[in-house]
DNA sequence: CCTCATACTTTTGGATGAATTTTTTTGGGT
DNA sequence: ACCCAAAAAAATTCATCCAAAAGTATGAGG
């Protein structure tokens, strides 16, 4: 039998979670340009496997032209309306047919986020909107919104370290339609958190 | 001025393209393998580049695991369902936001569509969803559209050779949505639209 | 006749060198 | 000082090579 183990020694896949987690982390910062050989070698791998994994990263929108991906405001802006469309859709469908189990776990979690770290709110947070989000029933969907929001994890963090108004107090009414059955309105609010979230990150990020 | 000219020389492009097109036009039919030396001779570059093309496609989903993708009846449903939420939000800003230019020529394809050989009403089908779409004004959605669509590519042909019911007049309908402006109306005809077409692709599909 | 072990073949993964392309530097001319 | 062209350096692209892994056939033992 073969046991698919995602961390078996294998260059390709250590010389993509090493440069996907350089430019998560911020150490390779946007714009910046990646030159192979420079990789190969710091990662410890020839520049076969290199190029492959930057395809890869090219494809996931982590790297654009060789060099990592800085997203303008209109970036922002496209993929946050995308975002915005299939976390809606899971928030209709969570009001819909989320069991009782859930949506205590989801309370659990809106709790959570009320205070701690910015860390543990940036991790309470994001695991609210996923809880949501697996609702879709749809690994589709999910496999997209998970390649939406790389891009956007860099600029989630500014939220929680500005401390943007009444995110809180969005995500309580959130929970509240949904734990109500009422799948319009909790939709709706979605949008509205969603778009709230993108004006915020674009005020906070100086950069535009 | 550098003039990105698609069809320069790269072996990397050309093997990249050359497999596409191989699996669109069905000569290499899904659940095929793909052996990498096969490919290089066939195409006449060496093995490397069509390695990174086949991570390229992999990522595009046309290939897995080094076979020619072969999507499960699930995965169509799931597809399907991504395409629906996008299309449907496509033709409600249609019907708020087409000019006069972009409905007559919507009417135009319309009635192309009408009748004509099989690649034509393909054709004029696509340039009608293609236009509706294209009212996103969104490019991150363009983008992920058009790569669900090149797996469902193969499956829509069914729908027009086996002569699908009421094709024709539900894009009529749709079409009068837009046309007198009801966004709401537009953006669910066209969900039921889309999920007829799953409907009948499903049963068309005589694999499932 | 089936089963499993072993040898053989095919295919993949990764490294590296050579050719080509791109970028940067340098230096002459205005 | 500025612009452009030529030269130099750097980086990318691709082919080829070798080792490891996967897959397949063969045949001995039950």
């Amino acid at each position: 039998m073969q046991v698919v183990n995602p961390s078996t020694t294998n260059a390709y896949r250590l010389a993509y979670e090493s440069i996907r987690n350089l430019i998560l982390s911020g150490e390779l910062i946007g714009g910046i340009k990646l030159v192979e050989e420079r990789l190969a070698e710091k990662i410890g791998v020839s520049r076969t496997p290199i190029r492959e994994a930057i395809r890869h990263l090219e494809q996931e929108g982590l790297i654009k032209n060789k060099r990592v991906y800085k997203p303008t405001k209109e970036d922002l802006i496209y993929s946050s309306e995308l975002i915005t469309l299939i976390e809606s859709h899971a928030a209709k469908k969570a009001a819909e047919n989320m069991t009782k189990e859930k949506l205590s776990q989801l309370k659990q979690i809106l709790k959570e986020s009320k205070n701690g770290s910015i860390d543990e709110i940036v991790s309470a947070n994001k695991k609210f909107h996923d809880l949501i989000l697996a609702e879709c029933n749809n690994p589709v969907m999910l496999e997209e919104i998970q390649k939406l929001n790389t891009v956007f994890y860099l600029y989630r963090r500014l939220l929680i370290k500005n401390k943007r108004p009444l995110l809180y107090e969005e995500h309580e009414e959130i929970y509240q339609a949904i734990a109500s059955k009422n799948g319009e309105s909790a939709s709706e609010l979605m949008r509205k958190h969603l778009e709230m979230d993108l004006k915020y990150m674009l005020r906070y990020s100086s950069i535009f």
